[in-house]
DNA sequence: AGGGTGGGTTTCCTTCAAGTAACCACGGGG
DNA sequence: CCCCGTGGTTACTTGAAGGAAACCCACCCT
């Protein structure tokens, strides 16, 4: 791995780009529950604990212009909107397992030191 | 990989936990000067581009208290300090090659698509 | 006397993510 | 008639992160 390239001295190196879509409080846990599938607004809240619509609205959003997810909106009464991961999105499927695993190990084993 | 526990949904779900830490404006990139081998300060700087000295000084003083790096300090005029990975810090090497590699491949296929 | 050095601290200010609360359209059910 | 559920929107407020500029020690060199 070489972690040397010219613009990484000016902020856009390839990590803080990755950090820009699954950094920030809710991104990588909304990505998270799409790896299990599609889901609606309402799943998606449920499984996140407490945000708000607000801001998982906005979140989504932002996702679905970083091409991560896809919106699918089923008109109707009441509307239901069902969101998928994009090709993209999946393929951050590594990157999250790799997070998740640092957290799982890291727990433990800072539980044993103290 | 399982990704549903029970404290995922309380928000300190691994993800989120290990994100504390390698999320965030500087942080990564801090350790990815580390994964070089050990720095002083000044060296930090240079290689990080626009991190003013306070902002530096709080990361590294918050990943000192994760036990992430380690602050080894030369008494003398002038003072020198060094920063060094701690083996917890070392063992975010596989986390921050997944962030590097997806930020890599996908510069590469989104100006490709674009 | 004045400047450079390394590794900071302090104060002030701006920005932005996130949270709170209220509100919306629909139609169905009681 | 009024509320419920779905998937939001809008306006307002808050807190923390981050940046800018100035300053600090203690010593060396000129």
């Amino acid at each position: 791995m070489d972690w040397r390239s010219p613009e990484l001295v000016a902020g856009d190196c390839p990590l803080s780009r990755t950090l820009d879509i699954v950094g920030g409080r809710w991104n990588a846990m909304i990505i998270r529950e799409l790896l299990d599938g599609p889901k609606r607004f309402t799943q998606l809240r449920a499984g996140l604990g407490p945000v708000t619509a607000k801001v998982l609205t906005e979140r989504l959003r932002l996702l679905a212009d970083y091409d991560i997810v896809r919106r699918d909106e089923q008109r109707g009464v009441p509307p239901r909107v069902a969101y998928a991961l994009t090709p993209r999105g999946e393929s951050l499927r590594p990157v999250l397992a790799a997070l998740w695993r640092w957290g799982v190990r890291d727990e433990a084993s800072w539980a044993a030191a103290g």
